[in-house]
DNA sequence: GAGGACTAATTCATCATTCAACTTTCACGG
DNA sequence: CCGTGAAAGTTGAATGATGAATTAGTCCTC
């Protein structure tokens, strides 16, 4: 970010673009959040869980999963002792460094997971996937891929 | 939502889309937040200042606010008290209806907010606006708009 | 094999968000 | 007018997120 001066005003098409993509962000993460209420998940804890469910073993290292959750360490250590308590994860000792911790997939965890998949992907689907026609989908993915390696490049903290 | 035995589960494609969609909204907030951290607002505080300063008179309603920010108005409350304390924004009664408030812009919000926006701009096209053909965006905001009315007519609560 | 630099993960303090309860005012039907 | 119900906004307690400091273990290099 230098002097700015010289950086140009958004148009009325890039505002339009830029507000709608914000409220779809917001709105769709509140959907989606009201969908998994009456199965007792936010979408944080949905979110563990997929990626506890597709990783070898049903187990990630907590700085793996903090990475493929796009959270920090310290947020992810809340979150995984919420969890725990709710009985869908458990934390074990890691062999090879002892310093290391996995977070791992309780049978109810799994339980839970393979009965929420469904109502989820019904979710996503409803408010998000099917709104679009495939091309339009291809094309919005082609277009957003760039956008997120852009920033996943310069994320620094989290 | 009914049985959902009968929703497909989601393409590759379709997986693909979705996924790099929740990762774009992520990683962009975060570094929107964090380009906005040197200017002591967070990225609530700046939309905020945004709407009002777009507002007739610099001043709204708090439920216009709140709907126009898509936030409860529990949360606008106290997030308008902070920004009170901070000086940003002022409380003023409503004369017309005695039950309302207006959340007017004070000199140094109005000050804050012409100094900050063009950073916050050139924020805003260095991760996402120049990141798109013309073409690319236009078809952006048009496939995302009718998602952002479907969530727009849904919404419960907030 | 001892020291210093680095990484994994957690903790603590602070701040933000949520949800339900509450106050005040309005609207309008009888 | 009076009362019932709904709307505008706030409050407070409980929960969640953030960031800096902390603990413990590893890696490297001399």
């Amino acid at each position: 970010m230098t002097t700015d001066s010289d950086t140009p005003w958004l148009t009325d098409q890039e505002q339009r673009a830029w507000r709608t993509h914000l409220d779809v962000s917001r709105l769709l993460m509140h959907q989606l959040e009201r969908d998994l209420q009456p199965f007792g998940l936010t979408n944080n804890d949905y979110e563990i869980l997929v990626n506890l469910s597709e990783a070898e073993d049903h187990r990630l290292r907590m700085s793996d999963l903090a990475a493929g959750t796009l959270q920090s360490k310290s947020r992810l250590s809340h979150q995984i002792t919420r969890m725990e308590n709710a009985g869908l994860v458990r934390r074990e000792s890691c062999e090879s460094d002892r310093r290391g911790l996995y977070a791992v997939l309780t049978e109810e965890g799994w339980d839970t997971m393979r009965r929420v998949a469904p109502h989820h992907v019904a979710s996503v689907r409803k408010h998000f996937i099917d709104l679009f026609t495939p091309e339009a989908l291809e094309s919005l993915r082609a277009s957003l891929t760039p956008v997120a390696e852009h920033l996943r490049e310069r994320r620094g903290g989290l």
